[in-house]
DNA sequence: AATCTACCTGCACGATGGTCCAGGTTCACA
DNA sequence: TGTGAACCTGGACCATCGTGCAGGTAGATT
């Protein structure tokens, strides 16, 4: 009845996962440049044209990909956010210098790990991003991440919080073109100014 | 003797930073995906074999067209913080309120100006520069016109500075997902938080 | 005039790309 | 067990790509 039909459907969306997944693979390491039917299918360990059969077009798989791709980076963001509020939150409570990182240390370090070891991760988000504003068609992908975390906000912080997240994009795509990715402390002036309350 | 000699290089020349333009027109026009040793000749109005011929290879032809779109963004960037600079200075002097555009006023416009008709423009320079992020050989190229504006300003300044040119980024990456490209008035706010002081 | 050299181009080759489709397989259901 | 629909794949078609090269041209040199 219901599980057999489920089970059928279950593998046909685990297939699916698995061409996305190599999909943003391939993206890390060559760039969506590297992106053909035939890069991704051998990436995935799958006939090449299983890749037409469950995304009709290039650009759907691109799409699909990309909205997948926002969802991981919406709840990471979410997280970060969610972390350096807490640590905000503290340290005014207990006024002054005290132990433990700050908000600025928490942000740098994430800053570092995304220009360090997950660079071509970034690279990928910044392509598929860039990608969307050439393709009106991913426009909503891109952007419902940016929505997502622009909800979360008190609206008397809206213009500080969109600043904030304008500042962490360049500094991340200024980081980028480092031959050697900054460390956390190289990042932290930055980060500090970029926290400091007008 | 030499005027000749000086003739035949210039022609030379010339059809170089023909080649070159052509290759922007069509990065603004379609992306770096676009770029073909065939389209770009069709831009150009020269045959195919002419891109092979002064450009050893596609890449080749990349980065000279990123170290001459650097050349225009540095000098374009310069006199934005340049008039920027006189305003505030102005203002400050003249303490509180009075006519005229304030720096603020200024950088938004500019942006909208980025977002709006010059759109093409700010996505190709994005994607160069996102292109040097993968590719080695183009990032002097990229990091160029950051150096220029960096080493322009008062030591004193430097994280203040970065942290500005950090936002402008975010706010245009951003900007370049929105469908309607948004007005120099709803970039206002954000700008004047970026540019407000510590 | 003869020659040389740098400059330029038409053309074709091999590789790779997206896309399509006829046919095979699996599985729920009658 | 038969049947139909959903699922999947090997293989081929045609377009386009990067690149190399034989040959042509125009100005410089002797």
């Amino acid at each position: 009845m219901r599980s057999q039909a489920d089970g059928r459907k279950v593998r046909g969306e685990r297939r699916r996962t698995e061409i996305i997944e190599a999909t943003l693979r391939v993206i890390e390491r060559d760039g969506v440049a590297g992106v053909t039917h035939r890069t991704v299918a051998r990436e995935a360990g799958v006939p090449t044209s299983s890749i037409t059969y469950h995304y009709a077009t290039l650009d759907d798989l691109l799409i699909a990909t990309l909205i997948s791709c926002a969802r991981d980076m919406a709840t990471e963001v979410y997280w970060m956010i969610d972390r350096a509020r807490s640590r905000e939150g503290l340290r005014r409570s207990s006024d002054s210098t005290m132990g433990g990182p700050s908000a600025a240390d928490e942000v740098s370090a994430l800053l570092a790990e995304a220009l360090g070891p997950r660079r071509g991760r970034t690279m990928a988000e910044y392509e598929l991003y860039l990608l969307a504003s050439r393709r009106p068609a991913l426009r909503p992908a891109a952007r419902r991440w940016l929505d997502v975390l622009t909800s979360m906000v008190r609206h008397d912080d809206e213009v500080a919080f969109r600043v904030f997240l304008a500042g962490i994009d360049g500094l991340l795509i200024q980081g980028l073109i480092d031959d050697e990715p900054p460390s956390a402390a190289e990042l932290l002036p930055a980060v500090e100014y970029l926290l400091k309350p007008r």
